[in-house]
DNA sequence: AGGATATATATGTTGACGGTTATATAACGG
DNA sequence: CCGTTATATAACCGTCAACATATATATCCT
């Protein structure tokens, strides 16, 4: 299945990943940080499990979560063909500051 | 309004994107691509326009989209932070074929 | 074993989303 | 003007996603 847009597309789950870029996080620490209910937050990670998007590994009676970027270079890929639409700006943007200022 | 990650979680949206990167379409193009209704495309083009991922001029009888790169950007740099997640893989993984193949 | 803690699953409600059909708006051609 | 073409909006409907509460599972500790 491929639904890492999917996936992306819940803000909370987006903020599980901004906060796994610090490293392994046990499920708990989500909770405290999203204010939306424990089941709430399990839920999304099972999601973000499914999608691929982490992983997870048992560690006493906590469960530690990790992000696998490998996935989001879906997006990334995704995002290429399209990368010139704004790259051309910046370098019409630069052309014309060079114009400005000729050194 | 920042919806740009919930704007690409629908995938007919997301071909409509696709067909764009080739220029200016008229919508029409996207009702015989799209394999749904006519109201239900120009649905899904209102809300791209609402996510500024697109822009709209008119030409005669039609309306030509194009492409708004610049919003695709806000993609990108979300993405920047979580790109060491997977380079790094690379990174590993050409350290090793070098042991393996060395010189 | 029994209590406490950490996390997952079950269940039910609700609002938003995507689809359709019907209709409105707008521009063109005769 | 009128009919046609192109596109948007209105109204309605079914499905699904996200939430909460309640409960189950699993692990640790004593």
């Amino acid at each position: 299945m491929d639904l890492v847009f999917e996936t992306l597309a819940e803000p909370n789950r987006r903020r599980i990943l901004d906060l796994l870029r610090e490293g392994e996080r046990p499920a708990g620490d989500f909770v405290s940080a999203l204010d939306i209910s424990q089941p709430g937050v399990s839920r999304h990670l099972r999601i973000l499990r499914e999608a691929d998007l982490v992983s997870v590994r048992q560690d006493g009676q906590r469960r530690l979560y990790r992000l696998n970027g490998a996935r989001l270079a879906r997006i990334d890929a995704w995002l290429a063909p399209y990368r010139r639409f704004w790259t051309d700006k910046l370098d019409a943007l630069e052309d014309h500051l060079d114009r400005e200022t000729p050194q």
